[in-house]
DNA sequence: ATCTTAGTTGACCAGTCAGTCAAGTCAAGC
DNA sequence: GCTTGACTTGACTGACTGGTCAACTAAGAT
C-alpha cells in the first residue's frame, strides 16, 4: 500500500469522465468503480454517497475550468473585451476539440447537471447554482472594467454578466443538440454585445 | 371497453408531467403506468420503447405550445418585434406559473432533454434539434418581417433567430438551476436586443 | 511483536430497470 | 354464435441501482 492512496482521485477522475460524456444518472457507482479500478466498497470508503462524489466533481470541475481556461481568458495583459473574446475563443475551442475526439460536443458540465438535477435534488441544484454564480462574478468584474475603461457604456454590471452567463449556456446547448461545433463559432461571439441597461428610474 | 380508448393518451399525459417534473431517467415505465392507471403490457401495447414514448412527448409538447404560446405570441395583430416582446411576457408567464404551482422552475421541456441524453440517445438528440429548428425557424420569419417593416437594420436573420432561440434556453436554465422566476423577467427581455451581422465579405 | 488506522474486498440487501409474453377480455363485424 | 382484433393483465426476465458491512490487509507507531 502507497504511503499516499490515489484512489479518491482515480474515483473522481473516472466519474468526472463519464458522466460528462454521459448523465448523471446513466452512469452507475459500479461503472465508475471498475473505470477507476477499485471495488464498491473502497467507493463509498471516500465518498458518502453518488450525490457527494457529485459535490466533489463540480468542485474539482469549477478549480480545473478556472486554471486551465478562466485564468487565461481573463489574464490582464490585453483590454477587458479583448479578455471576454479570449474566453469565447478558448471555449469554441475546447468543445470542438472534444467534438473531435469523441464525435459529440458534450455540453456544459455545470448546465447539464443543472437542466437533468435541479428539480429533484436540492443540493445539487444549489451547488451548481453557486458555481454559476462563481462564473458570472468573474465576468461581473471584467465588465465593471470595460466600464471603467470605457470600453463599455453605462449598462447593469451583474444583470449582464448574467445574461451573458446564460447566452453561453444556451449557446452550448443548441450546439450540444446539434452535436455541431460550428454553433459556437458562429454564435457565441454575439455574446460581446450582449448589455443589459440599468433599470429605468 | 369503449369504442375509443384513451390509454395511448393517459399514457402520454402522465409521462409528460413527470418527465417535465423531473427528468427521463428519473421517471421509470413502472411509475409512468401507475400514473396512468394502466399495466406495463398496455404501455407496450401503445409504445414500443420508452424512447418512442419520448419522441411521441416532443411531438405533443411542441403542438401544445404551439397552440398555447407560439400561436398566440406570434398572431399578427401586432408588429413582429412586439411579437417577440408577447413570447418573451408568455415565458417569463408560464414559468413563473409553474414555479408558484410546484415550487420548482422546470426550465425548457426540450433543453432538459437535449442536456441529458444528447450524447447518449441519437434519436433524441435529433428530435430534439428537430424541434429547436422549428422553433427557430418561427423566430426567423417574424425577425425578417421586422427587417421588411425596418423595425430591424440588415441582419443574419438565422444566426439571429438561432442566437435568440440560445439566449431563450439559457436564461431558462439559469432561472431552474437558481429556482428563480425573478431570473427571467430581469434578463429575457434582453432577447430582443440580440443581433447576429452578417459576416463581412 | 502488537496495536491502530487507513484503505480494500466480496458478498449482500431490497428495490428497480426496460422490456417480454402467454393468456384473457370485450366489442364489433359477419 | 363465432371470429377477429384491439386492448389489458399479471407474471416474468436478466440486469442493474445505490448503498451496507464484516472481514481482511498493510504500513506505521509504539
Amino acid at each position: 500500500m502507497n504511503a499516499v492512496s490515489d484512489t479518491r482521485e482515480r474515483i473522481l477522475d473516472a466519474a468526472r469522465r463519464l458522466i460528462y460524456a454521459r448523465s448523471y444518472a446513466d452512469v452507475g457507482i459500479a461503472e465508475i468503480c471498475a473505470e477507476a479500478g477499485v471495488k464498491k466498497g473502497s467507493f463509498y470508503h471516500f465518498f458518502p454517497s453518488k450525490r457527494d462524489l457529485t459535490v466533489a466533481i463540480l468542485d474539482a470541475t469549477f478549480a480545473d475550468l478556472k486554471s486551465d481556461l478562466l485564468d487565461r481568458a481573463f489574464a490582464a495583459d490585453v483590454s477587458p473585451l479583448a479578455r471576454l473574446r479570449r474566453l469565447i475563443d478558448l471555449t469554441v475551442r475546447s468543445q470542438t476539440e472534444m467534438h473531435a475526439q469523441t464525435g459529440v460536443v458534450p455540453g456544459c458540465q455545470f448546465g447539464n447537471l443543472a437542466a437533468e438535477q435541479s428539480t429533484q435534488d436540492e443540493v445539487l441544484r444549489n451547488k451548481v447554482a453557486e458555481v454559476f454564480g462563481r462564473l458570472a462574478k468573474g465576468l461581473a468584474a471584467t465588465l465593471t472594467q470595460a466600464v471603467a475603461e470605457g470600453e463599455v457604456g453605462p449598462i447593469d454590471v451583474a444583470a449582464t454578466a448574467d445574461a451573458m452567463l446564460a447566452y453561453l449556456e444556451g449557446v452550448v446547448l443548441i450546439a450540444k443538440s446539434r452535436n455541431d461545433p460550428g454553433v459556437l463559432a458562429r454564435l457565441l461571439p454575439g455574446m460581446l454585445d450582449i448589455r443589459i441597461m440599468p433599470a429605468a428610474s
